[in-house]
DNA sequence: TCTAATTAGTTGAAAATGTCAATGATATTT
DNA sequence: AAATATCATTGACATTTTCAACTAATTAGA
């Protein structure tokens, strides 16, 4: 109710110039980075209470399920997260028996981690889930629009 | 160094299929705004550090030099932060004296922001450094690429 | 080989952020 | 006038981030 009333004045599209573009800060890519983040991962993270993941925890059990097991010093490049926040996510992640850590092959510091048949489970209906979030917060693009946005991202993502 | 060791082998370019694609969650929006914010808030934050600013207090600095000046409530909405946030924000720009806090005109329970001139001098350096960052980030892509991607990035933010 | 330097995972502490309930001053509604 | 609602603010508490240190294991150098 008052979200709606302060907000309204501000960002109304009852004037066609009214944009975010009228905002200062409405074209930068850090705001709109950060507010598409912030109200995303709100979002996921109600989706994922079900499952009792949250998106980090989502991740690197997606992380577990993957083929090619990297280690977790890989995870945190990967997510850019500090090492220590891993350990605490696969901590909370194997006393939920959805993950476990072996120690590695080559070299013997190195903990894999592997999800169990349970953790498997659990990821396989926990990504259908937020496939859907996700689809759900891209609802105002095309398919096509969809596509394009997340594959330019990639792009971004890559090249830094 | 270290990082590049270990990361190699899991993103490296040195085969065709590997990309992001390969990773369970390379294509989930999630990771892709988590990442490219975590990146770039880090970047910026660096570029802001020069002038005394960080990634938040330049956002409600830019509000402040606003013409249409917002009230603390319609920051808080437009940055999807809590009040609370916005008032040890404003703390701190208004204690580095680039802001000032003036009662609503209406509502002499609000408060309306204002930017000083050292304020409008320091947003208007920060704005370009912060520019001259975020087209570094946006590096890999051609200059329509960007603009399509933050258009549709603004698209889906006006659905929310 | 023996030693020194480096690295992976882990721990714990300090700083920053996020979330939420309560308060005093003002507006609005009844 | 009384009850209700709203704004900025405060303070409490949880969560997240950041960083330094520790151990066990590996690698590099003399």
């Amino acid at each position: 109710m008052t979200n709606e009333q302060t907000l309204v004045p501000v960002l109304a599209v009852d004037d066609d110039s009214s944009d975010l573009a009228e905002l200062p800060i409405g074209n930068d890519l850090g705001f709109l980075l950060a507010k598409l983040h912030a109200t995303g991962s709100q979002l996921t993270n109600v989706t994922l209470a079900e499952f009792g993941l949250k998106e980090r925890s989502f991740s690197v059990l997606a992380l577990a399920c993957w083929d090619r097991h990297p280690t977790q010093r890989e995870m945190a490049a990967l997510l850019t997260l500090d090492p220590s926040q891993i350990v605490a996510l696969i901590d909370e992640l194997e006393s939920a028996q959805l993950v476990e850590r072996k120690p590695g092959i080559m070299d013997r510091r190195q903990r894999i981690l592997l999800a169990t048949a349970k953790g498997r489970r659990v990821y396989s209906d926990a990504r259908a889930a937020v496939g859907e979030t996700e689809r759900a917060q891209l609802g105002a693009l095309t398919p096509e629009e969809a596509e394009t946005v997340k594959s330019l991202l990639r792009k971004v993502l890559l090249h830094t």
